[in-house]
DNA sequence: GCACAGACTGTGAGCGCTAACAACACCTCG
DNA sequence: CGAGGTGTTGTTAGCGCTCACAGTCTGTGC
């Protein structure tokens, strides 16, 4: 009831009385403003900590009309490549002074999409860092308020947004090279979801070098990136007479591909030679240990972030950049030569 | 330079003036007020659409003094654990009508879960959510601004905020008690890093167990969470004669151990039984298919917001609140009775 | 001794919004 | 028919901070 009661956190101006100085004096002192005396610096701070002072970053916020606050939109954080990025960006942000307002998608749709970023604007967030795997994802993309920076990861080719992204192409074509030079006749291939921008990647490079190879090209099984699915498709497989080697979508699914194969009796690599993607750090320690392709998320995450800021110093004057982190080949003990 | 190049977006008064209206009636419109003509609202509502205008979050937090964002603290989001947990704290929070604002620790030591705090305080969030499974974070927690909620998740007793928590030392009785059923004399575990909360429920758990039946107590071993550690943990048990059953205190370290084992030619679970916490979606297609406990990160998220919010609602007059989500034991392929 | 630069500090306005109150129209009822 | 609601709108005053500007107080050079 009586309103002494509930005190209010000391605001600035109770700070500069505390100190005998003006209120701009203190807010100099909190801005590192060269011109202010030793003394009364010292004075300002002593008083700072005294009233356990805390500056209101959101009145502050109005007036700059910036609130060194990054926006991130993300699909399923569960899932370890998502988790990664997020993480790698939100480190990245933070390191350049920057908070991180989240909003992670649980499907991922264009009006989702559009309401995440519609809602970030709102907030007042300085930039966005949308990771947003799915091609769905990219015509919310494209009508984003244009006076807020946008950078996409693993986004499509959407014109007006800065996109980073791990060289898809290129780490599938890596793969399915490492087992045609074992000597396998062909690969075969388990897919991610038809809609992610990362599966068409991993499929175009898979069949490019079957192509050129003049191999012939198995149909591709489909997957959800769950282990459940790799296990189901590695039971169709194993079924499969003539299967020697096999290049899959992610990790998860190759350790689902694993399990199913143990289960019908075929030993790999000695009879099938298994690939995956990603490099978690489960990877090395599956039975046999998993020769994969490493995608490096922390970089992807900093990369993004490098861009954001890049943007946002340029101002409308700005090209959109494109930024391709290279995967890497990481031979384990899932491949063998085709035993003849 | 010119000013009327840049232009500024729109703000309340541009709507009202295009509406024919107060700045005032604006504002009620978007708010619901229930004093609004229709044929008023209509206009406003049109000339809000027209003009593309978004209401800044910023002004209003400075005059409602609340921001609707939720902070969140957290360790190492890579991890499956606490990934999961903050994915569904995000969920709860947004579906309740709340931004998360994300600060993932590196290290968790009481400075930087401090600074962490203070951080948030300054942004204005209008509760936090720390996810700090060490002890040292404790002290933090203890004197974090009194006038903003707070809950722990798996967090210490430090008597002055909620928690949420998984009962880890139930988990730990589960997994031991299950392999003293099957035959075995006793239970070797392999534990987490030293500073963490949960680490010493499932020590305590299991030792419980042990000293109940009267069997012996081994030396557990050391370990971090990760695979490699579990791996090397193995290594030392299978060079150990007369280990038949092994407690793991995560499934990526029992991955490691079960990589260990087929190494050297040990065989589970007809040699030697494993059983592992977590139940991450890998497990259930190791070699051989893990048995496990479950925690549902998933609902510790959910209760996290939900403590959180009736702390929010009930304001200064809060006594702290503890809530408990129960394990789940899970039997798969890598335990079975002991072979005489 | 006075003009003047430079260092330091204070004053006023305003960021875009909401809360409180005032004002007005229109109705109802004794 | 005037007192008193009730619905609808406008006016004013901040929220806590920074920016632009105006002082004040030195010290320096001629």
């Amino acid at each position: 009831m009586s309103p002494s009661h509930e005190r209010r956190p000391p605001v600035m101006a109770d700070v500069a009385t505390k100190a005998g100085v003006s209120h701009q004096t203190v807010s100099r002192v909190l801005n590192d403003h060269p011109n202010v005396r030793a003394e009364t610096r010292a004075r300002v701070l002593a008083a700072i900590h005294e009233l356990g002072y805390r500056r209101n970053m959101v009145a502050r916020a109005l007036v700059t009309r910036h609130t060194r606050t990054l926006g991130v939109v993300s699909f399923d954080t569960t899932l370890y490549g998502p988790a990664s990025t997020v993480y790698g960006i939100e480190q990245a942000a933070r390191s350049a002074g920057y908070f991180v307002s989240m909003v992670s998608l649980k499907t991922i749709d264009t009006a989702g999409v559009r309401d995440a970023l519609g809602y970030l604007a709102e907030q007042g967030v300085d930039g966005i860092v949308v990771v947003a795997p799915q091609r769905s994802a990219a015509p919310a993309l494209a009508d984003v308020p244009t006076d807020i920076p946008v950078v996409a990861v693993e986004g499509g080719h959407s014109g007006d947004v800065s996109v980073v992204s791990v060289d898809q192409v290129h780490g599938a074509r890596l793969a399915t090279r490492h087992l045609l030079d074992l000597g396998h006749e062909t690969v075969w291939h388990i897919g991610g979801p038809p809609d992610w921008l990362e599966v068409e990647g991993r499929i175009e490079g898979w069949r490019d070098v079957l192509v050129a190879a003049g191999r012939p090209i198995p149909e591709p099984l489909p997957g959800d990136w769950s282990p459940r699915s790799g296990y189901q498709a590695g039971l169709r497989l194993a079924a499969v007479p003539g299967v020697t080697a096999v290049f899959v979508a992610n990790d998860q699914m190759a350790l689902g591909a694993l399990r199913a194969f143990a289960e019908r009796g075929v030993r790999v690599p000695e009879q099938i030679s298994i690939v995956g993607f990603d490099d978690i750090p489960e990877s090395e320690f599956f039975t046999p240990p998993l020769t994969t392709v490493r995608q490096d998320f922390g970089a992807v995450g900093r990369w993004s972030i490098e861009l954001l800021l890049r943007q946002m110093e340029a101002g409308a004057e700005w090209s959109h950049e494109r930024h391709v982190v290279p995967p890497r080949f990481v031979a384990r003990a899932s491949t063998a030569p085709v035993h003849p």
